[in-house]
DNA sequence: ACATTCGTTGGTAGCGCTACCGTTCCCTTG
DNA sequence: CAAGGGAACGGTAGCGCTACCAACGAATGT
């Protein structure tokens, strides 16, 4: 009976509990656990002694047991769609830094754009019972929308913003970027104007959308001018479909493409071809990767704030664990147009 | 009292139990709980009537439960030292893609390069009993080697390959990359050839010491031709030191960069000089990234298997925690040097 | 016929922590 | 001086699950 109760209480391989601290510093378990959690409402001499026998022993809590008896788990989830993706990389990353000091943990669903993906790794997160949320996007599926809203956490989606948040919102309008990109070749003084796009998931649809009320406002709208494909974005997807674009519009002046992988893949391309730019064709991307200002030409870009993204979100979802709702349930971040050499005429 | 006892049960916002379950099927909790873990030692029927009931309440098990009881979260902690740059990206990708279908859940440590970081995260991870870790690197400072060894689950060090695995290993030699890439470039008949390189952890140092080796090998080897930085790597990095390597050493004629973007950066900066890339100068990089193929010129570069090494990674992690304890503790998958144009003199 | 094994199921007792309520003690206040 | 209030700390009772052992009937062996 006695091997049976050591055997049981060597399960977690012996390390110190919280009773052990407790014992060794003359105190109630319970003061351990708030001197960790709630320093204030421990007496200062009592800490210190506390913190002592912390130190002394290496106690770490363990975050599963909290978790079980709080019913709450210091972890956030947040769903991607894509991890080798630079925007969501640079995403992820201001994710991180956000965190800093929190005692809290992120834990990253990676949804490779499927909905399905992403109603089950919401439901192993929420299994869990995280402090909060954080999804990319605003198309949630009607299963995904309703396990958010009964998540009983803060919600926070990211990287656009629309009319219905769950809870809350940061990001920009794609829509609005994919116009802004269009009309600064227009007034560049281009105007058989190529859409080139991969993966076209619903933020590249919003943008070629935005490319087209521009091109349609300036009566240069053309079907032929499309060139979009669902197989994944990469450099080389840019050469090949700016290539393909050639194909179907001989006369196009310059490419719009729905990310810099893309225009990347279609400088290249134009350097392949003998096609001189800005000269002989224009050539935007979006989202301002680090390499566009360096590349030769440089390239032109709308510069969105994804890292900036990251962070905030993260302090929103902080500021409402923490009870401080955001006056503001939807954040706009916009987007910035860097005009670089590839579009100067 | 029994309001305090209600409020008691509905900590968990009223969410189905296993006693619920046990309950409404007829049986004991414990057999709900074999049914869905180890369905074998169920009889058909019995589990046929439970799952049933468990798709009737949508039961989903409290993870902090299990892995409370347990003393085991089905939790594999992962340790990387960034999340942009594009290699761990691919890393991390095969890691989640090796997870598939397994109930175990990854949680990603960002490390920055910092080895105190690395130490805290360690403690953070270890605070949650994982199932398995996988570092990056096999530089562990002290305290997180030891911190390893006292992991009580299985180990897997990638990226890398050395001689003393804390307990399995999957990855490359940094050292023979390097020098294979050197030496392609002294039989390609570049003589002057430079190592640029950003960053310089400790994985570049090797390729660093790969590169000097071929070249005093060959009696090429000068001070000058070499120019690095601590500062993050990326493509403006690499024209700058490009730039700088330039002006060290005025007449060389090759750079060998530790990675892709150094690599790209450089090569942007040769059009930008108007030294024509293979003749006057010939650019080798490091991991083969996507891109290297399109560019114009296309860049001779070193190709690493880095998805390979995440879903390995992983299928190593699950093979031992499933207790198949590898043949083989330390995997070598090599690397491959890739040709290109820029390099074709 | 009996003992022995095996496959199947259930009861009990925690895992390590925190929510909830109590208790104590000191300091106000009338 | 009693009554009231608040700060500091502790005891009890779980959180939801699984490890461990026990129990039971059926199948097997001798």
């Amino acid at each position: 009976m006695t091997t049976g109760v050591k055997a049981r209480s060597r399960r977690g391989g012996g390390r110190p509990t919280i009773a052990d601290v407790a014992l060794k510093a003359g105190v109630g378990a319970i003061t351990v656990s708030r001197a960790l959690r709630e320093p204030d409402r421990v007496s200062l001499e009592l800490r210190r002694q506390i913190m002592a026998v912390v130190e002394e022993l290496g106690y770490v809590p363990d975050r599963n047991a909290r978790a079980l008896a709080s019913a709450r788990a210091d972890v956030i989830g947040v769903l991607v769609p894509s991890l080798t993706n630079n925007v969501f990389a640079e995403v992820v990353r201001g994710i991180y830094d956000g965190l800093d000091q929190s005692h809290l943990q992120v834990q990253i669903g990676n949804t490779h754009y499927a909905c399905n993906a992403e109603e089950d790794l919401l439901r192993i997160f929420l299994s869990q019972r995280p402090s909060a949320l954080i999804v990319s996007g605003i198309d949630q599926s009607p299963v995904a929308r309703s396990l958010l809203e009964r998540a009983n956490c803060p919600v926070v989606q990211i990287m656009e913003i629309g009319p219905e948040p769950v809870d809350m919102m940061i990001g920009f309008s794609h829509h609005e970027g994919g116009k802004a990109a269009t009309r600064h070749l227009i007034e560049a003084g281009y105007r058989r104007i190529a859409f080139i796009g991969a993966r076209m998931d619903p933020r590249s649809q919003r943008r070629l959308a935005g490319y087209r009320a521009a091109m349609e406002e300036a009566g240069l709208f053309d079907e032929r001018l499309v060139t979009t494909t669902i197989r994944p974005s990469s450099v080389s997807m840019g050469s090949e479909l700016f290539r393909e674009a050639i194909a179907r519009a001989p006369a196009l002046d310059a490419a719009f493409c729905n990310n810099d992988d893309m225009a990347l893949g279609a400088l290249f391309e134009c350097h392949r071809q003998g096609r001189a730019v800005p000269s002989d064709i224009g050539i935007a991307g979006f989202n301002d990767l680090e390499m566009m200002e360096v590349a030769c030409p440089s390239v032109t870009s709308l510069r969105t704030h994804r890292y900036e993204i990251g962070r905030r979100s993260i302090a929103m979802a902080l500021a409402a664990i923490a009870g401080h709702r955001p006056a503001e349930a939807i954040v706009d971040l916009g987007f910035e147009l860097i005009v670089r050499e590839s579009t100067k005429r």
